[in-house]
DNA sequence: CCTAACTGTTAGGCTACCTAACTATGAATG
DNA sequence: CATTCATAGTTAGGTAGCCTAACAGTTAGG
């Protein structure tokens, strides 16, 4: 799909630089996390259970799906749900259509913790971004739907 | 330094976007390593063994500073050097001007090894980037020294 | 039925981090 | 200078998150 071709030059300048910017980003993510009570996986789980709604609504989520969703495989995301289970974050439940099947859900305790968490990680990045000149911080959001669409990408 | 003000709510929206765009470009890193011979972690040490020039000049780099500049501890350092060194990527020789200190240089093998993973890494990542227009990517590579400033800001 | 496909869990292993404790050297000071 | 304090790295021991392989239970199709 991609490969041996000679490829542009300045495409590659560019995906050479945008790696390099991911790189160091990982540093900002370590920062952002270590602040917090929920590590990132955790919270980037929390965070699809509540988008998926209460288990009342036939809401909650498979397995298969967060991990899918959060790019791992099935045993790593086993072993996530069982930790936040333990911490009371989240809840399984049979699935009454497929009993093979495990729905997962947010307890109450999880949807605060999600929240707080959030708005945490939120305010830090903030006050980073708050730094910034407003050209600056225009010719960011410009790019963030960008790569979004670099990530969708990559999910297909 | 930043903290419990209320915080502009256009501010927060974008920190909110922007965190969930790094977040999901964890998966297209982990993609983009997943590929190569080299870690992550050990690209990115030795990338910094590079630049640093050889020792013949004086060059190297101590463990202490390399921690910094990949924002781990010291310890962490370490542990990766002894693997480049075990790998052959890397060597650890005496500083003359302080001898608790140990410079650490490249090998012949550990130059050629970051620059095939980097040409790698690098079309890899060009053949996602060559599904965009060109107004996406030239938005995407506006932002970039965008980014580069925040992860500036982060390591002073 | 009975086999094949699918959903999760368990077991075992790896990498990359961390903190705490230690060794050795260097620098400062009375 | 001798002692004390600070700095540079290493070692030891622990955690989180990911993986593959092997397994158990359920469903669906021939």
């Amino acid at each position: 799909m991609n490969a041996i071709e000679p490829a542009d030059p300045r495409l590659l300048v560019l995906a050479q630089d945008f790696r390099e910017a991911l790189r160091h980003s990982i540093y900002l993510v370590r920062r952002l996390d270590a602040d917090g009570e929920l590590s990132a996986a955790q919270l980037s789980t929390l965070k699809m259970l509540m988008d998926a709604g209460p288990a009342s609504d036939g809401g909650g989520v498979r397995v298969g799906e967060i991990a899918r969703n959060l790019g791992v495989k099935v045993p790593s995301a086993t072993e996530q749900i069982i930790k936040l289970e333990r911490a009371g974050l989240a809840r399984r439940e049979p699935d009454p259509s497929d009993s093979r099947a495990v729905r997962v859900t947010l307890t109450g305790a999880g949807r605060t913790a999600v929240e707080s968490a959030n708005e945490r990680r939120n305010a830090v990045m903030a006050g980073i971004l708050s730094s910034l000149s407003d050209e600056d911080r225009a010719a960011l959001a410009a790019a963030l739907p960008v790569i979004g669409k670099i990530n969708a990408t990559l999910q297909a």
